[in-house]
DNA sequence: TGAAATGTTGGGGCG
DNA sequence: ACGCCCCAACATTTC
């Protein structure tokens, strides 16, 4: 034996499907986590993430316990951790599947460049994601810039690999690991429950989704029914794979565009940052880097706190502080509302979803803001603004949704439920519209117009 | 993966 | 019976 194959976990925090895992599995395994959240500089981590990895990590060193193995934890330079471990113990390749976020790709380069020249078989797969971005381009060479024809390229295409096998694993190391604890990623947030962290409640969340995606495309509008599937988390964290998804729904389904139309926006959302890196930090039209936003606080604390006086956007900000979550819905609501209404940069917004969702995705998370600011590609014009109350009633028409996360509404009728201040009862604890829409809409209709 | 403003149509009330 | 007005209801255009 030439030496040990590292492991090594990134987001693909599962054992089953996982490429790399299997490849390096035709030697003895060395499964290792490596913590490093200052090599994500500026977008590291957030806390509910963080609390996320925690438990994620513990399943997954309880399934590699099942396997006869120990999954190694260590924090600190990915690099040093590496250099470490060679010292500690004869080391022959080391495997990873890749992520794309621009800060890693560029370190993960370096760091295969240096163990190649030492000799170590570097070995990089494709374990999150479906497409590899830099394959896909349209009849011009260039990456494309709008979702449908991308979609269409893709679902034309499609031959996916099939979900591989589980690898045996042999051999146990007795290599040093740090405790999960040790890392500190714990915080005052907790979302147990809400969310079951890892493989377990990646695949109960799923089986819970297939018994009705057949109501999908009708019930994934309606915020106060979890009509949608909650795997991103899940995904984001590779504790289920897309592959092994898409193998599931490609014939189960009556129709199976609209959701896995969703798993495509996730392609699209990772090449885009593939081909865009600096859209993390930049509008991708870069003109709007130079638009008036309102840069007072005052605004976006009410918009964080959900006293903002609209109820769907209220509720939806609620929800995300409590549960980590908020339903793609009201995302695109609270978004529009944020950058339209209340004229604040949608990095802002990127930012406070960074830190508060456990699915906190760098790729989907600038995606989504980008569109919803109209400054990113095959955006939303600029003259597509939500209106809360309108959004509130098409979506929440007996105001479940609100009441739910909004007790002060509880006895507020149907009739007012998303327009409170024009009740003829006044609602003693909730607060009046900090804007007035009507008047907001207009003077970001000017902004945009004039200039963008 | 909008909403508001504007235009058109058609039925009913009424002189 | 007829024309006029009003206004929903729907369609189209515009932002």
């Amino acid at each position: 034996m030439r030496g040990w194959n590292i492991v090594w976990h990134y987001h693909d925090l599962r054992i089953e499907d996982n490429p790399a895992l299997v490849e390096a599995a035709s030697g003895h395994v060395l499964p290792l986590f490596i913590y490093c959240p200052k090599e994500e500089g500026k977008w590291s981590q957030g806390t509910a993430s963080n609390w996320w990895l925690h438990h994620s990590l513990q399943e997954l060193s309880k399934e590699y316990q099942k396997l006869g193995t120990k999954l190694v934890i260590r924090s600190g330079s990915a690099f040093k951790v590496l250099e470490q471990l060679i010292s500690e113990i004869p080391i022959a390749g080391v495997y990873w599947n890749q992520r794309y976020e621009p800060t890693l790709r560029k370190r993960d380069r370096k760091i295969a460049a240096i163990l190649k020249a030492r000799d170590i078989d570097i070995c990089c797969f494709e374990g999150n994601y479906l497409i590899t971005p830099s394959e896909i381009l349209n009849k011009t060479g260039k990456p494309y810039s709008v979702f449908t024809p991308f979609s269409k390229t893709l679902l034309k295409g499609c031959s996916w690999r099939s979900p591989l096998p589980t690898a045996q694993i042999n051999h146990r190391h007795r290599v040093r690991s740090e405790k999960i604890e040790d890392l500190k990623l714990l915080s005052k947030r907790q979302f147990s429950d809400q969310w079951t962290p890892g493989r377990k409640g990646a695949l109960k969340n799923f089986e819970i989704f297939r018994k009705k995606v057949d109501e999908y495309s009708k019930q994934r509008e309606i915020p106060s029914v979890y009509g949608t599937s909650r795997l991103s988390p899940h995904l984001h964290f590779g504790e289920i794979s897309p592959h092994e998804i898409w193998k599931e729904l490609e014939h189960k389904t009556k129709d199976r565009s609209p959701f896995l139309l969703q798993l495509i926006w996730r392609e699209f959302g990772n090449y885009f940052l593939f081909h865009s890196p600096q859209a993390t930090d930049h509008s991708w039209k870069r003109t709007f880097d130079e638009f008036p936003w309102n840069k007072s606080k005052q605004n976006l604390h009410a918009w964080q706190k959900g006293m903002t006086g609209y109820p769907i956007i209220d509720a939806g900000m609620r929800e995300l502080w409590q549960t980590g979550w908020m339903h793609n819905r009201v995302r695109m609501i609270v978004g529009s509302f944020l950058v339209k209404d209340l004229l604040v940069h949608w990095i802002e917004g990127a930012k406070w979803f960074w830190k508060t969702l456990v699915d906190a995705d760098l790729a989907n998370n600038t995606l989504g803001w980008q569109w919803v600011a109209g400054c990113g590609p095959d955006a939303a014009p600029y003259f597509r603004v939500f209106n809360p109350v309108l959004q509130g009633k098409k979506f929440d028409p007996k105001g479940t949704y609100v009441r739910h996360w909004i007790p002060e509404l509880t006895d507020v009728p149907d009739k007012w439920i998303h327009n409170p201040w024009e009740a003829p009862k006044i609602i003693s604890d909730y607060p009046p519209p900090i804007v007035d829409h009507a008047e907001a809409r207009q003077k970001a209709l000017n902004f945009y117009k004039n200039k963008y």
